[in-house]
DNA sequence: AGATATTTGCAACAAATAAATCATTAAAAT
DNA sequence: ATTTTAATGATTTATTTGTTGCAAATATCT
């Protein structure tokens, strides 16, 4: 809740080198952080009963540029306090005017540590189990991602064939991908995959689908993506990159634990599919077994 | 975290109501309600990339008198949310006596949040920036990945096809997919994607292709993955979970972290050909560009 | 297809903001 | 007691803020 603590401790310990003035305004900003994020440097003057120019004095002192800063840095401590320990696990990187390659990366990757750690929240874990529960009972799952979110669908679709024969992937050449689900009833279940901007033919089929009665469970980035209107429970995952693309980490990261919620339901059935597999891969020899001495 | 829930919920009930601008500034503020009440509205507009007005328009909109109404009840908010932080870990606690099935969920995405965090690492980072230096400078990008990796390979090529057309995805029906390496020479890079157990196929596809003379760029789990020996460039991503299955979540995350390396390269180029690729797109109504009114 | 609303972008505005400057006051040192 | 120094207050300045008015663009309806 107080800034990076450096800034805390700081003004504490400097605190009897302050005038009075410097003195009454700091004790303000360190009883009432929250008041220095959320309001401008006038109105904590007003409320400290202190002068504007004394804030401001009151930054540099403490080595500061300017109360910007100040107020920057009790921004970033409300922010992860208010939003939960996830955001904790984001640094702040100042975006420099000449970012170096491995800067980009590096920020890249931060941040996307950090969307899959507040997946973590409570009401992400509640809609997760809730759409692992809502799979598992379903007799067959198809299984639509459209575009960006076709890799997503894919090896969802892949994992769940290595533990048995209920998915079915709505893909195929020629837009042939809807229709096997001419055979879809409201035993079933279709996992859509769809994040912005939303590809038309997903939400069409997805309408289809429900309309023939058939639950819908989907991954989407948004309260108000369109497939929250059709579905029974709705995963939400964050698509933001500080790249031009949206990501598509924290939905396959999704997907995964989605297929491992529904692994670990039936222990004993999931082992046995995948000795399964693995004999029939085997003996197919898709696997490089040894790693090869030379090439 | 949310403003007193009666405005978050107004939004969503009347988000279908709204003008396509007026969603997209209401859709980045229900996405990042602390932005609303740490920033300027101009700086949020700008994140939102909307214009200032809108903002105020969305105020309007949701029957406020104006923006600054707005903005206090998302900094109301967050004062609440700030204080309950301690609460929300005390929470947590309790909860943890009882193991459900959230705690597997919570627990995985922990692991996949710590292992995109350690990709941040220094020789990580310049691995990456080296397979990026090696891809830019290629003619042509062959892209491979096989069985699970094929998710990663496919969205790779997908990007990159946003991209420009330097990217070819060797898979096709009938195993056809190695075809493609007819045409490639010295002056291409093929990029493998491959984690344990390694595809064979695609192992030998890429020694073939290495006898053609192909830089080979690949990324995989280990130093000793088979594909160490046959690359330039190798970067290396953890696929341990505590699920069954290994996860694909770093490699993906790798895979697009290299997209946006290639596209920073360029970004004159890469904005040119993400607009031309919009408008394709929109040309063929490939995605849903308003929400319907009635599905 | 034309007419009519509605939506959207732009530019301007007044109000408010943070910082810089200068004058005054209080305190310390000689 | 006088000079010097630091602290405080008032004033000014250049930005930035939220808002509004208006024209162009877009969608909607006869």
């Amino acid at each position: 809740m107080q800034p990076s603590d450096s800034l805390r401790e700081q003004m504490i310990a400097q605190y009897d080198a302050m005038s009075a003035q410097l003195q009454q305004a700091a004790r303000y900003v360190l009883e009432h952080p929250q008041d220095v994020a959320l309001m401008s440097m006038r109105e904590v003057a007003r409320h400290a009963d202190v002068q504007p120019a004394t804030m401001t004095r009151l930054a540099k002192f403490l080595g500061l540029p300017g109360y910007d800063e100040l107020r920057a840095q009790y921004a970033a401590a409300l922010r992860e306090g208010g939003d939960g320990f996830a955001a904790k696990v984001r640094k702040r990187v100042d975006e420099g005017s000449e970012r170096g390659v491995s800067d980009i990366a590096s920020h890249m990757l931060q941040g996307l540590s950090a969307q899959l750690a507040k997946l973590c929240e409570p009401d992400s874990l509640r809609r997760l189990e809730a759409a692992a529960d809502r799979l598992k009972s379903a007799r067959k799952v198809y299984v639509l991602g459209l575009r960006s979110s076709h890799a997503v669908a894919w090896h969802f679709h892949y994992v769940m064939t290595l533990l048995g024969e209920r998915s079915v992937h709505l893909d195929g050449p020629g837009g042939t991908g809807g229709d096997a689900l001419v055979r879809a009833t409201s035993e079933d279940v279709l996992l859509v995959i769809s994040i912005k901007p939303y590809a038309a033919g997903a939400l069409e089929l997805a309408q289809l689908a429900k309309e023939q009665g058939v639950g819908i469970v989907s991954i989407t980035d948004s309260e108000v993506s369109p497939l929250v209107a059709l579905s029974e429970q709705v995963v939400l995952c964050p698509t933001e990159s500080d790249s031009f693309f949206h990501t598509l980490t924290p939905a396959l990261a999704v997907s995964e634990v989605l297929c491992s919620l529904l692994a670990e339901f039936d222990r004993p059935k999931t082992l046995e599919a995948l000795q399964q597999a693995d004999e029939h891969l085997l003996h197919l020899n898709t696997y490089a077994t040894a790693i090869p001495r030379r090439w």
